[in-house]
RNA sequence: GCGGAUGUGGCGGAAUUGGCAGACGCACCAGACUUAGGAUCUGGCGCCGCGAGGUGUGGAGGUUCGAGUCCUCUCAUCCGCACCA
């Protein structure tokens, strides 16, 4: 008898078998294919969101995808629940970020559960908790034993009014997020990662990540920025120092007629001491120190600086050129001085030609004018080299080479390479995150937290003052110590570290989550990382995705896993929109994942987010397009409850040789579609036209149903192979209904289909007829007719017939079991 | 400015190797069933045309027997980076 598509109470049930019959649990397996499947997991702000729900489902085809073809499958879910969110809840509403965060994940776990993910629940796992935190600070002490962790003084955003420092998400348009006063800059000690020891394997072993979007892997090779070129250094006139450069442009040297310092360079003070610009030089500086970053960087402002009164001497002919210093040099990239070379950089010719400073002309190209006068912008493209003494006529490319050469044999300077990926600045003056595991004692100085005193237990019972600064520097339980070494009192360290440290080796904890001595097992890592597959946004392409491969790479080098790279394949997911923007609340066309659910059930929610686009687009949300997919599920939930009982007595033979012709249409359906789902989702991970192809199979069965001579064990093959394959996208359905059809077993741990190249076998194929390119005529034909009988067929074909009377035929093109196309006029 | 992506019916999208453009779904139209339909089923559905037919993948050229797909130029939208010497 038919029931009803009771979407609550099936998805209820399924969901608590999973639970109870514990199916995605996993361990290491050797005699199995492992896989690991990896959604970038979320920060918990307590509700879920169309984003993650798409994030999570395409996720979860993958997983069950796999498992289903033999694999041994990890797949787990944590959360990233340190970080900002948490504090400002705290000021806000008087909780403490510990109990908002622990409140938030509960409700998300529960949210999350509803969508019915196939995910191992015994692994979770919260960057929160001391257990995993204790490991976070487990990595700082490793890489600060390795010289990978330092403090320097460097310019931090400041506000004034909320006397603290704010991250640079915290910055909006040049202002503090909180109180709109203006941010300036401020120089404080803090904590750095050093990245830039890793920039040449980080940008070289992007070769080693084919899985990856090129789009990402650009995005990484511009931010680490590798330029080749060469450092030399300038005298200074009257003075025992001398100026350090970098340029990629060696091959200029000799068009060099300024040069110019960074207004936070050492030297800027020294050079203009005692000179009439002195007190211009200062103001400048003063002026400078006190933009914040956006204010002096950004593109349209207008390049500008004042002579200090000195003068360099270029080492390659000995001219003494002035030195300037210019809001355009900035002290943190090369040497923080660079060789001007107006002729030839674009930048330096517009501040050469604002301040009347000569340009003259070292590169001739094909069309470039050799006169200075003449140029209407920097030359920097190709040509030989004029101007330049011994060094004229070498080309570019050559000249290069021959200029550093010069300056190695002449102890001038050396070829080198410069990035212009930074340190990571890991310290945050803020309450929420890992405590950075260090001591500073008086006498001893710097000292590190021994790795047995972790974790560093962070204080949840805090107070915040309305201000937002760290309630860390007033809790003396927590910063008042005993230094590890003297035993004499000393002070802890009260920054906390990036959340993005904490993410930066979340996978690795997965392989392992309850061991207590280490951050992981090394038996367990090396069975399942890398990552197979990692999804998530774009928007990290950059950041998290750089870090995790720098930590990495470091854990590799410290002998503590066998994998180079994280992440093999990488799929960047798109958007999901409403009426074409991304949904916020301020735009209010949020829709609540919720609420669908409720309404729609999982199942419907997950095929629909599956079937609208592909995973990289973008997607647009449609109300009308889940009640499409809803009507789809309910479309087979009649076809299969209604056969089901039937079907429950029919064996499947071994062999499907003798059918009528509807029978083979059918089964040649069933297996092409299996054909095409499997590989839509292996190869191309094509989710929504896997789905249409569900569709179109369903479609043909409720054809089929109604046929006069319904072969019930072909009907039976195809439900089977349906409700396995809807699996992955709609598992709870698909569950039930395999039930319903007599299964004892859950439709999950079945073998994804074969399809049978038998079924697949067609003795007659539809061909097209072209005249002139232009289809005029179908025509059934044997299959893999000869080229010479396509062309009798389609020539002896009426209608061509007719066509063709009268004209010239020019040509007959063939292509076997597609199309004729016969050229005439 | 540099780098990247995208552009196909009323809408989301398909066309995987240069070979039937518009699969599948939504919306819409007609019909069936029905007390009723915002349920379900059947059929139709790019545009112009009564029709034969013509035409059509942002635009303009080109290569080819044949182009959504390849090449050149161009326009629009979105994303990333943005004085990196």
């Amino acid at each position: 008898m038919n029931s009803k598509y009771d979407f609550q109470a099936i998805e209820k049930k399924w969901q608590k078998y999973w639970e109870e019959q514990n199916i995605f649990h996993v361990t290491e397996d050797p005699n199995r294919p492992k896989y690991y499947a990896l959604e970038m997991f979320p920060y918990p702000s307590g509700n879920l969101h169309m984003g993650h729900v798409r994030n999570y489902a395409i996720g979860d085809v993958v997983a069950r995808f796999k498992a289903m073809n033999g694999f041994n499958v990890l797949h787990p879910m944590g959360w990233d629940a340190f970080g900002l969110p948490a504090e400002n809840a705290a000021i806000k509403n008087a909780i403490p970020p510990a109990r908002w965060t622990s409140s938030n994940i509960v409700n998300m776990r529960e949210q999350l559960k509803t969508l019915g993910i196939s995910y191992d629940w015994d692994r979770e796992l919260s960057t929160a908790s001391p257990e995993y935190y204790k490991f976070t600070q487990w990595m700082f002490l490793k890489l600060y034993q390795h010289n990978l962790a330092y403090k320097k003084k460097a310019a931090v955003n400041w506000c004034p009014s909320c006397q603290t420092v704010l991250a640079n998400e915290q910055v909006v348009e040049g202002s503090c997020e909180r109180c709109d006063a203006a941010v300036d800059k401020k120089q404080l000690e803090q904590w750095f990662f050093k990245i830039t020891d890793y920039a040449q394997r980080l940008l070289d072993d992007l070769e080693m990540l084919p899985g990856w979007p090129d789009k990402v892997k650009i995005m990484q090779r511009n931010w680490i920025g590798r330029s080749q070129g060469c450092q030399f250094s300038m005298d200074i006139e009257g003075c025992d120092e001398k100026i350090t450069v970098f340029t990629t442009r060696p091959d200029t040297v000799f068009g060099v007629t300024y040069m110019v310092l960074a207004p936070e360079h050492p030297l800027v003070s020294v050079v203009s001491a005692g000179k009439p610009q002195e007190q211009q030089v200062q103001e400048f500086v003063k002026r400078m120190q006190y933009l914040s970053d956006m204010a002096r960087t950004a593109s349209d402002v207008e390049k500008e600086g004042v002579f200090t009164g000195a003068y360099a001497i270029n080492p390659m002919n000995g001219e003494h050129i002035p030195i300037w210093i210019a809001n355009y040099v900035l002290m943190d990239y090369g040497t923080g001085a660079i060789m001007a070379v107006p002729a030839h950089d674009q930048r330096d010719f517009e501040f050469a030609r604002k301040y009347d400073i000569p340009v003259r002309v070292v590169i001739k190209g094909e069309e470039s004018p050799l006169n200075a006068d003449e140029l209407a912008e920097a030359y920097a493209g190709d040509g030989v080299m004029v101007n330049s003494g011994t060094f004229d006529n070498y080309s570019v490319e050559d000249g290069k080479n021959a200029v550093i050469e010069y300056m190695q044999e002449n102890n001038i300077g050396f070829g080198t390479v410069n990035f212009r990926l930074r340190d990571w600045l890991i310290s945050r003056q803020r309450y929420w995150g890992a405590p950075i595991p260090i001591i500073y004692c008086d006498k001893c100085g710097i000292v590190p937290v021994p790795e047995s005193d972790l974790p560093v237990i962070l204080p949840e019972d805090v107070e915040f003052k309305p201000s937002g600064e760290s309630p860390l520097n007033y809790v003396e339980s927590f910063y008042k110590t005993d230094c590890p070494v003297c035993g004499g009192a000393a002070k802890r360290e009260t920054d906390t570290m990036d959340t993005f440290v904490c993410s930066s080796w979340y996978f690795d904890r997965f392989c392992s989550p309850q061991e207590t001595s280490l951050p992981f097992t090394r038996g367990a890592v090396d069975y399942w990382m890398p990552v197979d597959q990692y999804i998530g946004g774009v928007e990290h392409a950059i950041l998290h995705l750089m870090y995790a491969r720098f930590f990495t790479k470091f854990l590799h080098d410290i002998n503590m896993l066998e994998a180079q790279e994280p992440f093999t394949n990488l799929l960047t997911q798109g958007m999901v929109l409403k009426d074409g923007a991304k949904m916020s609340k301020s735009k209010g066309n949020v829709v609540s994942p919720e609420d669908i659910i409720r309404t729609y059930g999982a199942d419907t929610a997950r095929l629909f987010i599956l079937f609208a686009s592909p995973p990289e687009r973008d997607l647009e949300w449609s109300d009308q397009g889940v009640e499409g997919a809803y009507r789809f599920l309910n479309r087979i939930w009649r076809l299969v409850d209604e056969y089901a009982d039937l079907i429950q007595e029919v064996s499947l033979p071994e062999d499907f040789s003798q059918l009528d012709e509807n029978a083979r249409k059918m089964r040649f359906k069933t297996h092409a579609t299996i054909k095409k789902v499997s590989e839509d989702i292996n190869a191309r991970f094509n989710f929504n036209t896997a789905i249409s192809a569900i569709m179109e199979l369903t479609n043909m069965l409720n054809w089929y149903k109604d046929v006069e001579e319904l072969d019930l064990a072909v009907f039976k093959e195809a439900i089977n192979s349906l409700l396995i394959m809807l699996n992955p996208f709609s598992p709870h359905i698909a569950e039930e209904l395999w039930q319903r059809c007599g299964n004892e077993n859950s439709v999950q741990i079945q073998n994804w289909p074969k399809y049978d190249p038998q079924a697949l076998i067609q003795d007659e194929i539809e061909i097209v007829v072209q005249i002139s390119g232009k289809v005029k005529e179908r025509i059934m034909v044997p299959v893999d007719s000869t080229e010479e009988e396509l062309r009798e067929i389609a020539q002896n074909n009426s209608r061509i017939k007719e066509l063709t009377n009268g004209k010239k035929i020019v040509k007959i093109i063939v292509v076997p079991n597609k199309l004729v196309n016969i050229v005439a006029n």
